[in-house]
DNA sequence: TGAAAATAAATCGCGCGCGACTTAATCACA
DNA sequence: TGTGATTAAGTCGCGCGCGATTTATTTTCA
């Protein structure tokens, strides 16, 4: 029923952009890899790629997950989650210990140093809005349509999966 | 003088989330992927990954280009295009030609498959977008937010580069 | 003119993403 | 109770992203 891309919108002012411009799959991707540019130098200094840094904030909020659950939050598969955290385990960041009362499971944890450098992680999402220069409103919005976005996606996936 | 996250938004129905879920930056990592993954299972009938779909369609729009305005136009690196368009050349959907009149630039075009394919393909997000059953005006809503989004970090970007 | 600077593309290495598959432990229930 | 299904994590292979570097061509200007 409600149809969509083609046709630019209707609006007065409306921007004429066409091809992957007008596409939102386009505008989250190349927003979302610009996002990851302005971390990385600051990634840098920290010695954390972006995928780790979203697993320690993760961890700070919610230590000793299992390697499923981690992933469930995060949108990332064992696969991508068990070589990172690996590579974290080598960099002292993490535990990842074999849960006792089921051994299929591998508990993570932060090692002080993990902690540590959770803490520092923390401060930069702020320190780049804050150099950004956007306002607190429009970040709060920009969050909430995101959000719903993610919802829908979600919704079409499990639309998607069920095969209707 | 405009700080941002850590407090969770003074909204009446704020949701209450914390750590990657609050940041901007994990939102778009996350429906980005999610997004991709919604449009696999389609890519896959046309035998494209999603940054050869996207470049497809950038050609269908603008055929001829040079490498690095392709990139420019993707936000993406000749070290990420120059293997990616070995593969599409192998795949037979485009031509790489080097310039007459500027040895340098390599010029790149659709094969006459390469156009069928991209007539295809750019059926695709309208498909999509019904699917998810998105209302028009929240579809463009969305796209104008991630725009004003991505000219923000663009500028973020800059005075990151400048270094002031 | 000719040597240094700038530009365009390619190559290399490593860390994700993810589909496909494997291994190992637990669960369900006939 | 045991055997098949389910669940949790890991391995493998390939295609991006991207920092660092290389090669080749053109531009600049002393």
């Amino acid at each position: 029923m409600t149809q969509m891309p083609p046709n630019p919108p209707a609006l007065p002012d409306a921007p004429l952009v066409a091809g992957p411009e007008a596409m939102l799959c386009f505008n989250l991707y190349a927003a979302s890899h610009a996002f990851i540019r302005l971390y990385t130098p600051h990634l840098e200094r920290l010695q954390l790629t972006y995928p780790q840094f979203l697993v320690l904030l993760s961890l700070k909020d919610a230590d000793g997950q299992g390697v499923g659950s981690l992933g469930a939050a995060l949108g990332m598969e064992t696969n991508t989650l068990s070589p990172l955290l690996k590579r974290m385990t080598t960099a002292g960041l993490i535990t990842r210990i074999r849960s006792q009362e089921d051994e299929r499971r591998v508990v993570v944890a932060l090692t002080e140093a993990g902690r540590a450098r959770a803490e520092q992680a923390a401060e930069l999402p702020g320190c780049i809005a804050r150099d950004s220069g956007m306002s607190e409103q429009s970040y709060w919005q920009t969050l909430e349509t995101l959000h719903l976005l993610r919802a829908q996606i979600d919704t079409a996936a499990q639309k998607q999966k069920g095969g209707v």
